[in-house]
DNA sequence: TGGTCTAGCCTGTATATACAACTTGGCGGA
DNA sequence: TCCGCCAAGTTGTATATACAGGCTAGACCA
């Protein structure tokens, strides 16, 4: 395993990023200035610069000259994962969010369960289905499963209070996922628990997303056609921070 | 407005970008070297370097230790758009694509279409209606309007060779693009385009473009919900190159 | 002719230094 | 008390310099 001696700037990017992924720095607090880098790592402050200057494209760190440098809001970052949380996502054109959770469970992981998760036929999984309600409208049902031994204390959680999601990115952050859009005519249960009308087809998500380099959760989740839409929006990089927020314009006039 | 000074990196990198738009340069040619620009431009290496980095981390150039700096692919910085032409993602699927143009022809932006393009109703612009086929069958029905100005010899040009997507990046590279992805049951004119089976719902996006900050076209492309769905994938920023291709692993193995 | 080796160019990284602009807190004067 | 101003800390940018390592073409030798 090449233990090949990593660029100093990038071993500082991975000092920091570790510490906000272990808790140590939580969103808004304050991270080492360059100054501090340049004592503690002994490295000169141009070095120092480059690892920060990096993290703040990355979004994972957020510079104010004059200020310092502070862990960004995960909302910040949140283009990479785009739809991550409904519950944020429903705040965010505030509405009221709630959730009913139907099934909690432990089982054994089967058949496709098991292929998703990269894990062998009968290892336990958490099983996981509930509603979620866009003032008092079902618009997400989500069928979710969990490796168990990524988040063993899951049966504990009031998941009407806080999404998995949430809960899962609490336990440790996202570091990939993968995820397929389709449109598909829901069965009965789909329909019954989503108060969809006949004929009305559903917009599928199938997630799979990764912590560490393995598979932790695999979740399905169906929409009413009718009452949701995906949105997405990409400015290539490069672009300068004035032109952005002539897009963010654009988007507000579009509503 | 604004007349600024700009950072030099910046300016080097807007040169650089311009010349690639403007196809003086293209995929595979040499790009100046840090040490053309430091002449030319009367800048450090190190800001030179600055420049050709980032433009590197955005997709635009590949760097070879000791051979120089070219422009990338276009395939390269795909991952920006995503789905961006349906002909390409057939082929990566080593299929076969092909395409029948149902319309071509000039209108006058009216309602919803001028809301979108942020034109002044009664603007000329063009409308491509075309089906996509992949080994045969009807994958795509696209339906899209184009600003006139911005394409003007748009009814010249022979889609069923070139796909519109292809053709207008080939104009001006796209800057900004919004989507929106819904379930939806088609109409009978689009279930008959696109052979789909009684109640077979269909996966629709609306995708709007921009180039040099104003929005030049918009397309509604409706997919059949049995035959098509929409994948992405999403690793954060930062991570290490090493760690991608596991990830492009992964992603062979889910096949 | 064929193989080898090296000079020269290129990128990648690292350091030391400098100046500009911004923010905050505290000091001092009105 | 309140206002204004300045010093210290911070980021943002730019330069000059240095060394390591990859790549290539052409010189050189057998």
């Amino acid at each position: 395993m090449s233990a090949a001696a990593k660029p100093r700037y990038q071993q500082l990017k991975e000092m920091i990023i570790g510490r906000i992924s272990s808790g140590e720095l939580r969103p808004r607090d304050r991270v080492p200035s360059e100054n501090d880098l340049v004592e503690a790592m002994n490295v000169s402050r141009m070095t120092a610069n480059r690892a920060l200057r990096e993290l703040t494209d990355e979004g994972y760190v957020q510079r104010v000259a004059g200020r310092g440098t502070f862990v960004a809001d995960l909302r910040a970052r949140s283009h990479v994962l785009e739809v991550q949380n409904i519950a944020d996502e429903i705040k965010r054109r505030g509405h009221a969010h709630s959730c009913e959770v139907l099934r909690q469970s432990r089982q054994h992981a089967r058949g496709e369960i098991a292929r998703a998760l990269h894990v062998e036929q009968g290892i336990d999984v958490f099983h996981l289905l509930l509603v979620h309600f866009e003032n008092g409208a079902p618009i997400q049902l989500e069928d979710r499963h969990i490796v168990a031994d990524f988040a063993p204390d899951c049966l504990d959680e009031d998941f009407s209070r806080v999404t998995p999601s949430a809960y899962l990115t609490a336990i440790s952050p996202l570091q990939e996922a993968e995820q397929v859009v389709r449109a598909a005519q829901p069965n009965a249960a789909v329909r019954q628990r989503l108060q969809m009308a006949d004929g009305e087809p559903s917009l599928v998500v199938l997630r799979r997303t990764w912590s560490h380099g393995r598979p932790v959760t695999f979740a399905r989740l169906h929409h009413p056609g009718g009452r949701y839409e995906l949105t997405g929006h990409y400015t290539p990089p490069g672009t300068p921070k004035s032109m952005k927020d002539n897009v963010v314009e654009l988007e507000k006039l579009q509503r």
